[in-house]
DNA sequence: TTTAGGG
DNA sequence: CCCTAAA
């Protein structure tokens, strides 16, 4: 990767980077206390400078606290070794100013400065040197190591926690709120066997402790798992000493002040949380923690994306593990489950491609669908709340599996293009409450019990069902096992049989048309047509037309509705984008008549040019008579085009 | 949920 | 057709 570069520090971390004496700083409340304000970024190899993650803000303050401790071994300096780039400090400063933006700490940005406005009160000798210090570093591109092209092996070094993939390894004590995002990853690495790059602490944390905790190995050793720590008894003192180092050498008055003042502060990042080593600061702390987490929470938002892919990357091993972990914990009484996980297979459902893997779960053999990040649509909001409010334990998704089958009126399909969406829902939050829902009858369980179980699916003669969104991973199969009476695991299991089966059958149905997964499917004509095609007829683009001169652009769901009752296969987006197409195919044939005509009825079918025309009309209509409602929009962009060339075709 | 628009 | 942001 790329070098980690310091650009700006607080007054702590730049006392001793300019040699100034670290006792001062140990007997120095304030600057102890002070949060490490590094701004960090890191030197991409092609010379980009990419801002630094909040591991590599920590893995400094981390570095300092070893110091202190003097237990660690110290990483080399060169890893944190301040320079810019060789194309000049300037350059380089000026970039990372913009890039300051970039870093989620703007926060720290203004504390920094709340920082450097204190230390001129305090130590006003200090501030020169400071900076001159930091900018010399800066300047020094002969500084750069870029020998350690791998961060986290170079990172290893300074961490307690070993980079090798295997649990075993990971010995002393792990207090998982201490540590860095980079020893976060070390662990998780170590834990999993598998890197990750999430970047959300409490994410990682919870994994980790989640995996430890299903672990086989954490009941051999003496890992004592509490309020996401993980702690081996005798080695307290040690994680004391890391952990405490910033209390014990102040007193805890102090350190409130400090924290009352950097309230606002994103110091949680960089400052180890303190609560339970400090209850007398909960007060103060606990408000806090509350914004922090918030905080944290909107950042853990915004990627879902990238949580979901780290999570279906997670969950096979993971809920493996969980699954072990179960088997050994049920061994009195219950069925001991052993899980074979037997090689992946694909099987082709409806177009989509569903991973399924064959489980042997108490000695059923259950083909569990395994979707890996399916889910495109956004992830639902809360879903605990739903559940709470669904006391029958069953989530929304059930009710539309459940709707969607009480439903007969459903069409027939003859292209047995039934398309059963089996749609993994797997946000952190999710599998973690998940895990321990107490309702004992699991959503997904009882959402593919529902879908799947006794019913059949509709006959296959016209028209497709895609309405149905099952979420499911595999992981929340197991979960659903926990915790559920006997009775019901059972059936579970069976309707898990069933839902495996009606999966081969219908994998073997939509098999028949296609034989790859890919989303597109090869027409007679020669050309592609996306899987789910389905060619408009002359009749649906006649009654689409009419729809709109009735209803007008726009009222697409009226359309729809009135229009379309019996064609559920078309959305209502589906007649946006149809009238879009018919649009543009009126705008590229009407105006000259030219070229464009001949070449257009290559693949699809060709539209009729007196359709054409009275959705050039109807679209012109629509921009003058509808001012109300759809003037400025309508008459903007593409009917605006449709009248230009309107008159001058007129 | 629906609509509008980009991909 | 799919996805998603707004409303």
């Amino acid at each position: 990767m790329g070098t980690v570069v310091e650009v700006e520090g607080n007054d702590e971390a730049k006392l001793k980077e300019c040699g100034i004496n670290n006792s001062t700083s140990l007997s120095s409340p304030k600057q102890i206390s002070d949060p490490v304000v590094y701004k960090l970024v890191r030197l991409e190899g092609d010379g980009r400078i990419v801002p630094a993650t909040d591991d590599e803000l920590i893995e400094v303050e981390s570095l300092l606290i070893d110091e202190k401790c003097e237990m660690h071994v110290v990483a080399d300096p060169g890893q944190t070794v301040g320079c810019i780039s060789n194309e000049g400090s300037s350059t380089g400063i000026a970039q990372l100013e913009s890039l300051e933006g970039l870093l989620q700490s703007r926060n720290k940005e203004a504390g920094s400065d709340k920082l450097n406005a204190r230390l001129e009160e305090t130590v006003p000798s200090l501030a020169p040197s400071l900076s001159e210090s930091h900018f010399n570093q800066s300047g020094s591109a002969g500084e750069c190591s870029h020998s350690s092209d791998n961060p986290v092996a170079a990172g290893s070094t300074s961490s307690a926690v070993t980079t090798k993939p295997d649990f075993s390894k990971l010995k002393g004590e792990i207090c998982l709120d201490n540590l860095s995002i980079k020893e976060l990853h070390e662990t998780f690495k170590a834990t999993f066997g598998r890197e990750t790059t999430v970047k959300d602490k409490q994410w990682l944390k919870r994994r980790i402790s989640m995996g430890l905790t299903n672990s086989c190995d954490v009941s051999v050793t003496s890992f004592i798992i509490k309020d996401n720590k993980l702690v081996k008894k005798e080695n307290e003192e040690i994680s004391n000493c890391m952990d405490g180092s910033y209390a014990e050498d102040q007193p805890i008055g102090n350190q409130k002040d400090l924290l009352t003042s950097l309230n606002q502060l994103d110091y949680h990042q960089v400052v180890p949380e303190k609560r339970l080593e400090n209850p007398s600061l909960d007060d103060n702390s606990g408000s806090d923690d509350h914004q922090t987490e918030q905080r944290a929470a909107k950042r853990v938002r915004k990627p879902t994306k990238r949580y979901i892919e780290e999570l279906s990357e997670v969950e096979p091993k993971e809920s493996n593990g969980r699954l072990m972990n179960l088997a050994k914990t049920s061994g009195h009484g219950l069925i001991s489950l052993k899980s074979h996980v037997r090689p992946v297979r694909n099987v082709i459902l409806g177009g989509r491609t569903v991973v399924t893997r064959l489980d042997s779960l108490g000695g059923y053999g259950i083909e569990v669908p395994c979707v890996s990040r399916v889910r495109r649509s956004r992830p639902r909001k809360n879903f605990m709340a739903l559940l709470k409010f669904n006391p029958s334990g069953m989530g929304t998704e059930a009710m539309l599996v459940k709707k969607v089958h009480g439903d007969h009126s459903f069409p027939p399909d003859d292209e047995k293009e039934s398309r059963v969406f089996l749609k993994a829902n797997s946000t952190p939050e999710h599998v973690h409450h998940q895990k321990f829902n107490p309702s004992g009858t699991g959503t997904e369980a009882t959402s593919i019990k529902k879908a799947f179980g006794d019913h059949s699916f509709p006959p296959d003669d016209g028209k497709e069902s895609r309405v149905l969104k099952v979420i499911s991973t595999p992981e929340h199969v197991h979960h659903q096992f926990i915790g559920v009476p006997e009775k019901d695991k059972q059936f579970s299991v069976m309707s898990a049989i069933g839902l495996g089966h009606n999966m081969e059958l219908k994998c073997m149905n939509s098999s028949g048309d296609s034989d790859d997964n890919v989303v597109t499917v090869p027409t007679p004509k020669g050309g592609i047509r996306r899987k789910h095609h389905r060619a408009w007829t002359l009749s649906e683009v006649m009654k689409l037309v009419e729809g709109v001169s009735s209803y007008g652009a726009g009222r697409w769901s009226e359309i729809k509705r009135l229009e379309f009752a019996s064609y559920s296969y078309r959305t209502s987006v589906d007649l946006k984008d149809k009238w879009r197409n018919l649009l543009k195919a009126s705008l590229a044939q009407t105006p000259q008549d030219n070229g464009m005509n001949s070449r257009k009825n290559t693949g699809a079918m060709p539209i009729p040019t007196p359709i054409l025309l009275k959705v050039r009309e109807l679209a012109e209509m629509q921009a003058q008579v509808l001012p109300n409602l759809s003037s400025t929009k309508i008459a903007g962009s593409p009917r605006k085009n449709v009248h230009e060339k309107q008159t001058g075709f007129l």
